[in-house]
DNA sequence: CGAGGGTTTGAAGTGCATCAAATAGTGTGG
DNA sequence: CCACACTATTTGATGCACTTCAAACCCTCG
């Protein structure tokens, strides 16, 4: 990766989305890039945070502990996010442990140099603005979900946020990580992910293969899904992929 | 309240702390008063928005319901807390419907007003962004309280967030609306609410009258809620109460 | 005093978790 | 290319937590 592939990475997340070349370009000098494999922890909840992510590719698993194990697992970020860079506001903490969940290339940035920019370039607050008010969003309906929707239909509105939202009629789509992630991300345990995506399975018609799902039709998961939500497919806000 | 009721009860907004007196003053001048009853609505979820709430007294509940008539509770703020802002950065939809829970005292300000001192002013698009992260920050508590503690341990958490922070050894709070509410807020039904209670009252020690809870032993109480939590009490950032 | 909402209690059902074990799938070294 | 080791996933059996439905109780307020 040279300095221009670094560039056209940050112009692609929502933080950077509307910054000048120039500004790209004096974070690119400063950011590194790590190619990591699966399972490698980047920083641990409440560090002192110094650097903040973005994911080229792969997958990012946030999660928390408590002391006698339990996992929350606080989002599970593709290609194209950010994190870490809420420490900011943080006291310099980071707020959650971060682990790649699959293999993953990832750019390291100094916090500092966001500080910096925030102070200086009215712009780039509100562009963290805008991208922290759509992430909130998501967080915010994930909170929803737990309450209104079940096993199944959680299931079914995880898949259909895997789909292009052009898409009609009938798609195959890949699980991005493993079925035990899944699992947390929608917070159950994966003994109730597999019989819950079984029971959708005859309740709404999927193939299923390893990791990979044919939905037969569109329609009928997410009326199945939706029908326990406050917005219904295709709820642009909550895609996973941009 | 007069003109400068107004500025004062901003100036102890997260969103407004660091403001100059004179921006607060324009927002003061557009600014109108509202005294309402339990169970008014401000608004409801996808109007198209035009004004921003702050609370001056009293509590307001936001929420989404589904068709079927489930509803989701986001949250339930009180005093010196700001709602619908946010809407900016929903393309000026507001993302929830709005209800007050107890008697409240609003100042309800034109949207157009803080989009504008976004745009000029700097230091307001910080200060957002500090006080959404904080509410960030917040409703990621939220989520994994739902995922790692049951029912008792959820309404111990809140009875501690209820409390002084310096608070030691026993104390009387009381609960600041309905059970029914509590419950909603919690994510569980009235019926649980009050079982979990009692189970709560028998594990800890308290003494439930009404709305009023003595509490005996806060160090109780807060080993047996904090357990499954990923922080301890006194868990600074997310006292209900400022 | 009576009406109505808030709260509690009881009984029964459901969904998810847990524990245990079998099975499938993957990568390794021989 | 196969056997082994190890992990991911599924399946079964059981228990517990929470929900649901129903009814009683309580409290407040007109």
């Amino acid at each position: 990766m040279n300095e221009q592939n670094i560039i056209d990475a940050l112009a692609k997340t929502n933080l950077f989305r509307h910054c000048d070349q120039h500004v790209l370009k004096t974070l690119a000098q400063k950011t590194s890039i790590k190619n990591l494999n699966k399972g490698n922890v980047l920083f641990v909840n409440k560090d002192e945070a110094a650097l903040f992510y973005v994911i080229v590719s792969g997958w990012v698993k946030l999660f928390r502990e408590t002391l006698d194990g339990a996992q929350a697992v606080v989002d599970i970020l593709p290609a194209e996010h950010t994190f870490g860079e809420s420490s900011i506001f943080e006291n310099n903490q980071y707020p959650y442990t971060a682990e790649t969940a699959e293999p993953s290339t990832l750019l390291a940035i100094p916090l500092e140099l966001l500080k910096n920019e925030l102070q200086n370039n009215s712009n780039m607050a509100l562009s963290m603005l805008s991208s922290m008010a759509e992430y909130r969003k998501q967080q915010d309906k994930e909170l929803e979900h737990r309450t209104i929707q079940n096993a199944p239909q959680r299931i079914g509105c995880f898949l259909l946020r895997l789909i292009d939202q052009n898409a009609k009629g009938s798609i195959t789509i890949h699980l991005p990580y493993d079925k035990t992630l899944v699992a947390a991300r929608l917070g159950m345990q994966p003994e109730t992910f597999s019989r819950a995506l079984s029971k959708l399975k005859t309740a709404v018609g999927l193939d299923v293969k390893g990791a990979s799902i044919h939905i037969k039709n569109i329609q009928d998961l997410s009326s199945y899904a939706c029908s326990a939500c406050t917005s219904a497919f295709p709820c642009k806000d909550l895609q996973t992929e941009k």
